[in-house]
RNA sequence: GCGGACGUGGCGAAAUCGGUAGACGCAGCCGACUUAAAAUCGGCUUCCCCUGGAGUGCGGGUUCGAGUCCCGCCGUCCGCACCA
């Protein structure tokens, strides 16, 4: 008897996987193709747990497409610019390419030691020129289909660093590195129009069947569309303001208008210093949830009056608001506070009417008690012409009116907003525009890309590289010739994931991607990642896809037809008697090694650095192999859950691959029949259960399978149904463990690389059994069981189970009131 | 505050349509093999006042029958957050 060794027998076959390219994808191979991808890598340093059951779980599903007989594209890459590179050159004082390039060096040996179906010859890196450089042409592309724009825009400024700051990055009002206090500073951006997609965006929504319904309604509320009516307010001093309602029906109920301070009408009587005071209060406030949730509604009065579109006599006071927001809708708003609790919070404070429109079933009173406002449905009160119809009627009664009017306009507004994709950043695609004081701003020609990073930059000062350059911004004009200037902005990064995949499917050297091929692909049928790019990666992706198909360079909609959201790994935390964070290597029998001191259990988390509850796998690896490791990911928990990492968990893992290769190691394996009809039967049953199963990525219960179909076949006697099952079970395997597959195949003489076998055809009439356990209810509790025949006619099921002995002693002779027989699953008698 | 998901043994979980709750794994206990240990194999393992009874967060309801459907609570987690 000998043991599996995956010290060996994982590099081996890795080995002859590569040499052989047997996960290479055919463009022209004419079997029907399968697009199967996991969320590209940034390449951070090393591969962490996360990955591994990410990508475990894509693998097992392209191993098992191929088997299937599909032509299947199951690439990896890099997403490889970005922000900690640069931290890295500030704090090593390494160049950002080469931490880059040697984290990917790294990561991709550790990714191999994993044995996935990985088509390497497609590899790219987004921080290389001939992956950016295309990208750089589609943006020119978007720029001449006028899908991009540049605008004067407010960020976050960190004057330490000299940068801009993601607003993730601002922390209590302070840079997260330099811990200067941010500035609200306005640059020249560039934005892409993702709002003129908006609709679509929401619509494409609905068709996506495969998607989780909660990452949906995540993107359906991050887009936020709300239909309503803009219209115009005629105010004392002459102009007018927009304000954007969804609830035009309680026109009559409004009683002020509120402004942002940011509003041309507030920043015209910013002369009066308190107005200005009152101005410059509204903009210091917080943006953490904490301090929104709490701060109070403030108002400033302007002593301007706005018109009643319906009655001009009557005068609403105009304030200066802090709760209003300057970007949202038209940046005004009009208050109706019986109906609005934020307006009726403002008006209770500063003491304006408050009057009923709609009536809250019985209540019609024009005044409206409470501090609770009413935005439930009713009839409509106090309002003129429109008393007595719903609020539904009411609103489109008030848009008509508006539009007939020429005082306003049945509106969409979205809160989703346009993209914003500038960086201030040297570790990014640089945006092939230059400036040219002649000429303006010039689009690079196509025939000049890629527009190249510098590679000699120095990060010893703050600020962006690329702008200090000594030579690197300075061009002479495409258009003109004078010498001009480069811009040294850099893309956002979500801009190079949002197009990978096509990049993937097809990757000529002279354009972005082959239309034919990358149709031929795409979209990707199963997409699997993280929660964490529900909405933002995702809904690049999709808009960037819809742009060239708006463009005419793609005829896909959606580019990910099917997705899959896993969970996180999870381990157990310690704490120290002091309250350290402790990891496990700092521990043995509950006590802490270099103290003596006893050590707290702590809640299962996340796996991350600052709780030391990570586990590298790389170890994991070393010690238990490839195929023990992706077997403990697909084990147990449910691939959407959190996973619980344990040292147990992969001891048994490791088990189960050594229990497999004994099975493997026996006599007599060969494909066959015959001997063992329940053997057979449990075989088929569990080929069927496995397929559904794992295109169902419910990988946990394939697994139960397998251990339940193992049990069966050791406890079988030796025929050639066992030596069939365990043969067939090698296969069912194959796409979990592929390394003690293809040794066991290997072993057994048998021909090719398993991974290039065919899963094994499911035998229908091997799928039921003939005899079935019956359960014999009392007034549906359990009584007895009954193991009858599958095809026994109702009427002797029903006699069977009335002449079992335990329900002859409950019914004590008592015929029952009624019986209810479910064929091949209970009786149940009421007595 | 708004939106959503979830709640089943000591733990991770399973239960396709409303039909035998707890498959499978982990941990634990007992036994076999062994000089011994490891490995392996066999058995047990929801709880209790145990010939029976209770049990899927809590309280109701529908049904012959509810983990599953309905109503009302409680709890945990996630997303958004002054969105007019």
């Amino acid at each position: 008897m000998t043991r599996f060794n995956p010290l060996t027998a994982d590099s081996a076959w890795q080995r002859v996987w590569d040499d052989r390219q047997t996960f290479a994808a055919r463009d022209d191979s004419g079997k029907p193709q399968s697009y199967v991808l996991e969320m590209f890598p940034y390449p951070s340093g090393r591969i962490h747990m996360g990955h591994v059951r990410n990508y475990t779980m894509g693998d097992v599903l392209a191993r098992f497409r191929r088997m299937r007989g599909y032509e299947v594209l199951h690439p990896m890459g890099w997403d490889a610019f970005g922000m900690p590179a640069e931290n890295a050159a500030m704090e090593k004082g390494v160049h950002p390419g080469n931490w880059t390039r040697q984290n990917i060096a790294t990561m991709k040996a550790q990714l191999k030691r994993l044995g996935f179906a990985l088509d390497w010859s497609r590899e790219l890196a987004t921080c290389e020129p001939d992956y950016y450089g295309h990208e750089q042409a589609l943006f020119l592309d978007m720029v001449a289909s006028g899908l991009v724009y540049r605008k004067e825009s407010a960020v976050n400024w960190d004057p330490v660093d000299m940068t801009v700051l993601a607003n993730e990055q601002v922390i209590d009002g302070r840079g997260w590195r330099s811990g200067a206090l941010v500035e609200k500073r306005k640059l020249n951006q560039w934005f892409l129009k993702i709002t003129d997609f908006a609709d679509e965006l929401i619509e494409g929504l609905g068709k996506l069947e495969h998607w989780p319904d909660k990452v949906k309604l995540m993107q359906e509320n991050w887009i936020g569309k709300s239909q309503g009516l803009t219209f115009g307010f005629r105010v004392s001093n002459g102009e007018t303001i927009d304000v954007f309602s969804t609830r035009p029906d309680t026109i009559f109920g409004a009683s002020f208008v509120a402004v942002a301070a940011d509003h041309p009408i507030a920043q015209a009587l910013a002369g009066d210093p308190a107005v200005a005071a009152f101005i410059a209060r509204c903009k210091q406030g917080g943006t953490t949830a904490a301090e929104l949730e709490t701060q109070e509604k403030l108002g400033f009065d302007t002593g301007l009056t706005a018109a009643h579109p319906f009655d001009a006599e009557r005068q609403l006071p105009v304030y200066i608001a802090n709760f209003v927001l300057m970007d949202y809708g038209t940046g005004a708003v009009m208050g109706v506070p019986a109906h609005d609790q934020r307006d009726l919070d403002f008006a209770r404070k500063y003491g304006l009417a408050v009057q009923r429109v709609v009536s809250d079933g019985d209540q019609t009173d024009a005044v409206f008690a409470g501090d609770e406002a009413y935005t439930g449905p009713g009839a409509l009160v106090n309002s003129h012409f429109l008393d007595g119809m719903d609020v539904e009627d009411a609103k489109r009664a008030v848009i008509t009116r508006a539009e007939d009017g020429g005082w306003g306009k049945g509106s969409t507004v979205y809160r989703l907003r346009d993209w914003g994709v500038s960086r201030q950043r040297y570790w990014g695609t640089p945006i092939p525009i230059v400036h040219c004081e002649d000429c303006g701003v010039v689009p690079v020609p196509k025939d000049q890309l890629p527009v190249v990073l510098p590679e000699d930059v120095s990060f010893a000062i703050p600020g962006n590289p690329l702008d200090r350059h000594p030579t690197w911004k300075h061009v002479d004009c495409p258009a003109c010739g004078k010498p001009a200037v480069r811009e040294t902005d850099t893309l956002d990064t979500f801009a190079d994931s949002s197009w990978y995949f096509i990049r993937f499917a097809s990757q000529p050297k002279d354009r972005p991607f082959d239309r034919a091929v990358a149709e031929s692909w795409l979209p990707v049928g199963q997409y699997i990642g993280g929660v964490e790019h529900a909405i933002l990666h995702l809904l690049y992706a999709r808009f960037w896809t819809r742009a060239l198909k708006h463009m005419g360079q793609l005829d896909i909609a959606e580019p990910f037809t099917g997705l899959f959201t896993q969970g996180m790994v999870t381990h157990e935390t310690y704490k120290s008697s002091d309250g350290r964070w402790l990891s496990p290597d700092d521990i043995s029998d509950g006590i802490e090694t270099a103290t003596g001191q006893p050590v707290t259990i702590g809640r299962v988390e996340k796996m991350s650095k600052s709780k030391k509850n990570t586990v590298d796998p790389e170890p994991i690896v070393d010690r238990y192999g490839a195929d023990a490791t992706r077997w403990f990911m697909l084990s147990d928990s449910p691939p959407e859950r959190d996973l619980p990492w344990s040292e147990s968990g992969i001891e048994g893992a490791w088990r189960f691959v050594q229990r497999l290769w004994r099975l493997f190691d026996g006599e007599g394996i060969a494909p066959g029949e015959g001997g063992d009809v329940a053997l057979d039967r449990k075989l088929h049953q569990t080929i069927l259960a496995i397929e559904q199963d794992i295109e169902a990525l419910a990988f946990n219960k394939a697994v139960a399978r397998i251990y339940e179909l193992c049990t069966a076949i050791e406890r079988a006697v030796p025929s050639p149904s066992r030596g069939n099952a365990i043969y067939t079970l090698m296969l069912l395997v194959a796409p979990m463990v592929p390394h003690v597959a293809e040794e066991a195949w290997a072993a057994k003489g048998f021909d090719g690389l398993i991974a290039d076998a065919a899963w094994p055809e499911v035998d229908p009439a091997l799928l039921v059994e003939d005899e079935v356990t019956i359960a014999v209810q009392v007034n549906g509790k359990l009584r007895d069981t009954l193991t009858l025949p599958k095809d026994m006619p109702r009427e002797e099921i029903e006699a069977a189970a009335l002449a079992s002995d335990k329900i002859v002693r409950i019914l004590e002779g008592r015929p029952p009131k009624k019986v209810i027989v479910v064929p091949g699953r209970l009786v149940n008698l009421v007595a």
